[in-house]
DNA sequence: CGGCTTTGACCAGCGC
DNA sequence: GCGCTGGTCAAAGCCG
């Protein structure tokens, strides 16, 4: 099975709760593979678990993988769950998975809640966010591109090289003004042509809403 | 001029 | 308690 994702859209590849309610129930959406448009990957968990824990796919040579969750604050590499030996399709990811219930997240401001002018008291609120991790759903795509065209835009506030990595990481936000959901993107050191991409959060509208010059979200979303 | 990226600083979590 | 690390902030600069 060829599960590459090479450069460019991947909408359709995202999991059912990455993307808007109304596209996520009844859930959950099957996957598809970008390089085989006709063949789809339905999705092995139950889909309220997914969002009441922490998932981490990953897709590498041979198709996606349902990765086993870590309780919260067990970090490190994620092959560290499976008593540090190697899975067939693991990715040597410093995520942890959570395993906290994400409706905690929601009683936190969600207008302005990253934008600056942060308050003390502020700050004591984003030790809770950190807290409640969002879903998370995490691959890796071959792609000369750093940032795939996921339907959605999204706006860069950090980098940092992190331990063991030869690329540095790149944080992004999407930019829609009441979602929250959160992506990095980093290069695996040991292949630089393998970005490996992790979500984290659902989409509270639709791919290309924030984008006037593209009212049809199918063509967003279907597209590769 | 507004939106975006860059980048150093800051903070919290975690291991020792 | 301390140091390391990842994640985020926010000011400055860049670009269309």
């Amino acid at each position: 099975m060829q599960a590459y994702m090479e450069g460019g859209h991947l909408g359709a590849c995202l999991p059912s709760f990455l993307v808007p309610d109304h596209y996520a129930f009844p859930l959950p959406l099957p996957l598809q593979l970008p390089s085989q448009p006709n063949k789809l990957l339905q999705m092995p968990f139950d889909q309220e678990e997914a969002e009441n824990y922490g998932v981490m796919l990953s897709s590498d040579h041979c198709g996606l993988y349902q990765l086993p969750a870590l309780p919260l604050g067990c970090s490190g590499t994620a092959s560290a769950a499976c008593g540090g030996k190697p899975m067939a399709g693991f990715i040597p990811s410093t995520d942890e998975v959570c395993t906290s219930v994400t409706k905690g997240c929601n009683e936190i401001s969600t207008s302005t809640w990253w934008k600056g002018s942060a308050t003390m008291a502020e700050r004591g609120k984003m030790k809770v966010r950190r807290k409640m991790r969002e879903p998370r759903f995490c691959f890796q795509t071959r792609s000369d591109v750093d940032v795939l065209d996921d339907g959605y835009k999204w706006r860069k506030y950090g980098q940092k090289v992190v331990k063991n990595s030869l690329h540095p990481r790149s944080y992004f936000r999407c930019t829609h003004s009441n979602c929250r959901v959160k992506k990095r993107v980093e290069r695996l050191s040991t292949d630089c042509r393998m970005v490996m991409t992790t979500y984290e959060g659902r989409h509270t509208h639709s791919p290309c809403s924030d984008d006037a010059s593209s009212g049809d979200h199918t063509d967003c979303f279907s597209s590769f």
